[in-house]
DNA sequence: TAAAAATACTCCATAGGTATTTTAT
DNA sequence: ATAAAATACCTATGGAGTATTTTTA
């Protein structure tokens, strides 16, 4: 039972086809063919069923799935454990993207500063997909928008932040410092992020919750693309904290809303199976830190 | 990082020496210096100090260690968990010589029943040794006398069984039905196990709670000795339970002891962190059912 | 100087590739 | 008829062996 082996059965398993996932392997068909051969050999008995071109686990091919799984797992966070000094080394960030340019780059240049010859990496992506990579390994640490439930991740509140209600200058609630009185933007036109991203998700919480029907006048994929809209007069927004922190355009207001105003919590997910290397633990702290500070 | 190299790394680093795991191993000592070398350069980190000929583990070496032998294990449980429908396979029993001969072949004829396709081995064991080969997985279930104190092994108790005054035929105190009072084995010269079988630690132990001391007039390596020298008037001796019930000789009379008796408790232990095989855990329901029942 | 690990070099096993056949839909 | 896995065959990589050198106690 070589490690090797071990992954090709596993892709195989999961793309239900020895064709797949030889693509996904980057090896031949038949190469999975001969090595699942001799894997079947090994172990006694076949670990696939071919239904003609369907291809489905046996029994025991079950109970390897999830043993390989354990091994594979095992073999890859011993190299990096092993790796591991606390100071070189690979650092993967995931951040969904409301978060990402907002909130990294400070955090990540004081990183930098404590660990100059980490390499980090930072992978911008919405909820879902960051889940699924952190639970697969494929990143050390996600930070992301609460809550988040999954039976396989750990999960630790950093901060809340508010949501702060962007115009464009000189818009008639623009002026002054007051806060603005729900009823007021009532019939203002809205402008949304798509579906994909949470954010739009917790503002449209918000609204239900505060019985808002605002008029959408438009979705928008990224962000920056609602600011420039509402800079431009398109309409109005709700913008989190650490983008407002970071907006310095004169042609944007940002303004609280009257009582309790919208927000979000932020929080970082790891998967607890995985090895933590030490850049990935320092990098928590100093998350925990700049979230008790800021 | 390949499972051959990880289980040449643990010998090595077992044996502190690449010619000896080489032996160990039964390869060539070049060989293992070439996949220590490709293991170091796959890791980029050496595993080793060479001082010499003094051989170590660095740091990242004593990391790998660990973890190498948590794969070695999981592959190997793997192996065997997914060959194991329950039936065929084999099963691998350790038992201590004073329990082995005694109590293993009516269990295991009904465990032949049961299981007709197993293949059935017996180990006869001396405590220590059974202990050790049970962690090492080198045996699926140990059969003994308690108690075991292993940190890394589950015991459990099976029953506790009295041992029985063994006499020849005619001695004074063979007469009769009644026990024996303690004074009347004062002065009688007494046949022991060596020290190498935990059941001459329990009669001694029992001696002195009972401020008994016998003169011990032969030590023998097997129990069936100690029964012979007996039966032809070289002394006395304590036999467990198990043993009286097989022993069909009409030259040795079995009496009990007045007062408290002698007894020693049964257990059996496995290692809990390896796979138990199906047919391991069947066993271990026999032996409960039977220690229940018997 | 002797014992042990590293190196040099050769050889063979075998893993994987290409081409092809088989199989089931 | 077609898509997918198995088989046949060949090649090349590389792991292990023998012989030797290097190292240090």
């Amino acid at each position: 039972m070589e490690i090797p082996q071990l992954r090709s059965f596993l892709k195989i398993a999961e793309h239900r086809s020895f064709t797949r996932a030889a693509e996904a392997c980057g090896v031949s068909q038949p190469a999975l063919s001969q090595q699942m051969a001799r894997l079947e050999a090994e172990i006694g008995c076949p670990v696939f069923e071919r239904q003609g071109r369907q291809v489905r686990l046996t029994e025991s091919g079950e109970v390897l799935y999830r043993k390989a799984q354990q091994i594979v797992a095992l073999v890859e966070d011993t190299a990096r454990q092993v790796r591991d000094d606390g100071e070189t080394g690979r650092l993967v960030i995931g951040a969904i993207p409301t978060i990402a340019p907002y909130y990294l780059p400070a955090v990540l240049a004081r990183f930098r500063c404590e660990v100059p010859k980490a390499r980090v990496e930072v992978n911008e992506l919405v909820t879902e997909s960051l889940i699924r990579n952190c639970q697969l390994g494929d990143l050390d640490v996600g930070v992301l928008a609460l809550p988040v439930e999954h039976p396989h991740l750990e999960v630790e509140t950093l901060f809340e932040e508010p949501l702060w209600l962007l115009l464009p200058v000189g818009h008639r609630l623009a002026k002054g410092d007051q806060a603005v009185p729900i009823a007021e933007i009532q019939q203002e036109p809205f402008l949304l992020l798509d579906d994909a991203h949470c954010l739009s998700g917790h503002i449209r919480n918000f609204c239900q919750t505060r019985n808002l029907q605002p008029v959408t006048t438009g979705r928008a994929s990224q962000l920056a693309t609602v600011q420039e809209m509402v800079a431009h007069g398109h309409g109005l927004s709700f913008v989190p904290e650490m983008a407002r922190k970071v907006d310095i355009s004169p042609l944007r207001v940002h303004k609280r809303l009257e009582g309790q105003a919208p927000s979000r919590s932020i929080g970082v997910c790891w998967n607890p199976y995985r090895y933590q290397s030490r850049l990935a633990l320092r990098f928590l702290e100093l998350l925990r830190a700049e979230a008790g500070t800021g």
